[in-house]
DNA sequence: AAAAGACTGTATGGGGGCATACAAGCTGGT
DNA sequence: ACCAGCTTGTATGCCCCCATACAGTCTTTT
C-alpha cells in the first residue's frame, strides 16, 4: 500500500536532473507519442483534473518543452504540441524511465508482473462496487 | 499505479461518516492496539513525517478521541493514549475496515492476495537498490 | 434568431504531506 | 560540571492535487 508512494517519490527523484517531476514528465511524454492534445483530453488520459493538468502545463511550457496553439475550430481549447527542446528531453525521461523499471522488476517474473497488473485491475473494478453498509453502522 | 490513489479515495470516502480521513482512523486503530507511543515512533509505524503525525494527534486530540500526558521520564516527549470516546470510534473504524477490504477482495483468491503481498514487498526492496546510471546521461 | 444548456480553461481556497529550522530537553566525553 | 551533539515536538513555507466557482465559447432547443 505504501509502495505506490514510494515508487513515486523514487520517479521524482531520478526525474530532480531534469528538473521534472512525476506528473510534467508523464505529460511530456504523452504528449510527444500522440501529438496535439485539449487540455481536457490530457486530464483524462493522466488522471488528474483539468485545474492540475493546466498548471503542469504552465510550467511546462514556462520552460518551451510544451506549446499552446489555439485550435482554429474551437476558440475555447488550447492545443498542446511539444517542442524540439521538450522532444530532446523526452528522449532524456525516457531513458530514465527504462532503468527505473528495469530497477523495480529485479527479482520478479513476467508472469508475476503480468498477474500483479491483473490482480490490481480487478481491484479497481471492486471500488466502484455498491457500498455493502455493516449492520451495527446503519443501527446508530 | 493508479490503483492505490483510488483505494485511499475510497477509504477516506467510507471513513467521511466518522469525519475521519485515512490517516487520522490508521492512527487511531493503531494506538488503540500498542497502546502509549511517543509521537515519532507512531511516526515511523504510520509512514509519515514528525510533523503530519503531530497534526494528525492535534485534530484528534481536539476531538477527545487521544490524551497527550507527559512522560515523566523524558520531559521532551508525549505520550498519546486512546480515551474512552476513542475506543468506541475505533470499533466502528474496524467495521468499516472489514467492509472495505471484503469489497476489494471480491473475486481475488487467498493465494493472489499473498502473491500480490510478496510481489510489493520485493518491489519495495528494489526500491533502495544503487541508482544505476544510463549511459547516455551520464556522458552528457 | 435567441435563449438555455453544456463544455473548456483558469482562479481561488483548501487538504494533506514534506523538508527545514527552531527551542527545549536529553546524553556523552572530557 | 560542562560543553557539544543528538533527539523530540512544533512552526513555517513549500509542493502537488482537488473541488468549486467563474467567464468565454460552442451547441442545442424552441
Amino acid at each position: 500500500m505504501a509502495a505506490a508512494r514510494q515508487i513515486r517519490c523514487l520517479y521524482d527523484e531520478r526525474f530532480a536532473c531534469l528538473e521534472l517531476n512525476l506528473s510534467q514528465a508523464s505529460l511530456l511524454a504523452y504528449v510527444n507519442e500522440f501529438g496535439a492534445n485539449t487540455q481536457t483530453a490530457l486530464a483524462e488520459r493522466m488522471g488528474l483534473g483539468r485545474a492540475a493538468t493546466g498548471t503542469v502545463i504552465d510550467q511546462l511550457e514556462a520552460r518551451h518543452l510544451l506549446e499552446r496553439t489555439p485550435d482554429p475550430e474551437d476558440r475555447r481549447v488550447w492545443l498542446i504540441a511539444i517542442t524540439e527542446a521538450g522532444k530532446e528531453l523526452v528522449a532524456k525521461v525516457s531513458a530514465i524511465d527504462g532503468v527505473v523499471r528495469d530497477q523495480l522488476r529485479t527479482g520478479i517474473s513476467r508472469a508475476e508482473r503480468q498477474q500483479l497488473a491483473s490482480v490490481l485491475v480487478r481491484i479497481q473494478e471492486n471500488l466502484s462496487l455498491p457500498a455493502s453498509e455493516p449492520a451495527e453502522l446503519t443501527a446508530e
